[in-house]
DNA sequence: TTAAGATAGTCGCATCTGCAACTATCTAAA
DNA sequence: TTTAGATAGTTGCAGATGCGACTATCTTAA
């Protein structure tokens, strides 16, 4: 009889690893910023690139759905912490950007995520951290999770 | 001003490789069978023990809320794929099986998602796929993800 | 210019799932 | 024995999220 060890089935592995560890880092986002994850993910997106990009953009790079994002850029809004300029070349989309306020969360935030994905790797050396990002990016690459400027539909200005 | 890449955040990538992961294997268990993730992990467990087990069981070995094990479990009667038999020495528990219509989907089930599961890793040589298990195992180790018999409540008879 | 199709974003709906309360049952200690 | 607390499983409720329809807008080609 054929038979599959849920505990060395890569698929369920990822699956509890993933939440595990993003029950681990939602300590920081959500209880002590009211943060949810595609909040944090939107925030994250906006905070590392230089140039305002748009909904659709986050959504295809984070791989989150529009819908999804659509409802945490009102819940940001809402609460100050991001800011949409209207694109006088494309009045359907909007650019989007942090505030202040944003900005000054995300300084906070940021580094403490930072402490916690270290915690969570800690049990790695130097170099299995690094063997572990490597093999992380292969798998990624063959499933193209890998984002290119193509795939998340960059344009002139963004 | 302190940045972090999405890209380059573990979290992240694990968050995102454990979802699109699942979406390649809900192909078979959803979309073939009609199963969801809680069904098909109670299947799974069922299918890999000898002996039948509770649902708490099922629910700490596999990191499931307990009311998603409970309504998955009555989807699974409803279907005839699994069964219960009261517990003698405890009336408030029940010890589950699958029934033989549920070893004929599994026995069907199981190659299909090993055949998966190998597609996704074949991008790794096999030594890459042995490192990679290695590295999983450390990384669950540490966030005490690996189950034991204690930590599953086995008791004598399970 | 016009019409067909693509795209950005919003929203209603259905589903999923975690939480917490609840029942029934078991255990342990007074 | 009685009683308080723990545990197995169920269920109502609420929040989150994917899907698809929808509007508004843009693009392309006849």
């Amino acid at each position: 009889m054929a038979k599959l060890d849920l505990f060395r089935f890569v698929p369920f592995r990822l699956n509890r690893l993933a939440a595990e560890v993003s029950s681990a880092l939602s300590v920081e986002y959500q209880e002590r910023y009211g943060l949810d994850i595609p909040e944090w993910r939107i925030l994250a997106t906006l905070g590392f690139r230089v140039e305002p990009c748009s909904a659709q953009y986050i959504a295809h790079c984070t791989r989150t759905h529009k819908s999804t994002i659509s409802r945490a850029v009102t819940a940001l809004m809402k609460r100050q912490l991001v800011e949409r300029v209207e694109n006088a070349d494309d009045r359907r989309e909007f650019a989007l950007r942090m505030t202040r306020k944003g900005m000054t969360l995300y300084e906070e935030l940021i580094p403490r995520l930072l402490r916690r994905e270290q915690a969570i790797l800690s049990c790695l050396s130097a170099q299995e951290r690094k063997d572990f990002a490597a093999l992380l990016g292969k798998i990624e690459s063959s499933l193209e999770l890998v984002q290119t400027a193509k795939d998340a539909g960059v344009k002139d200005g963004y």
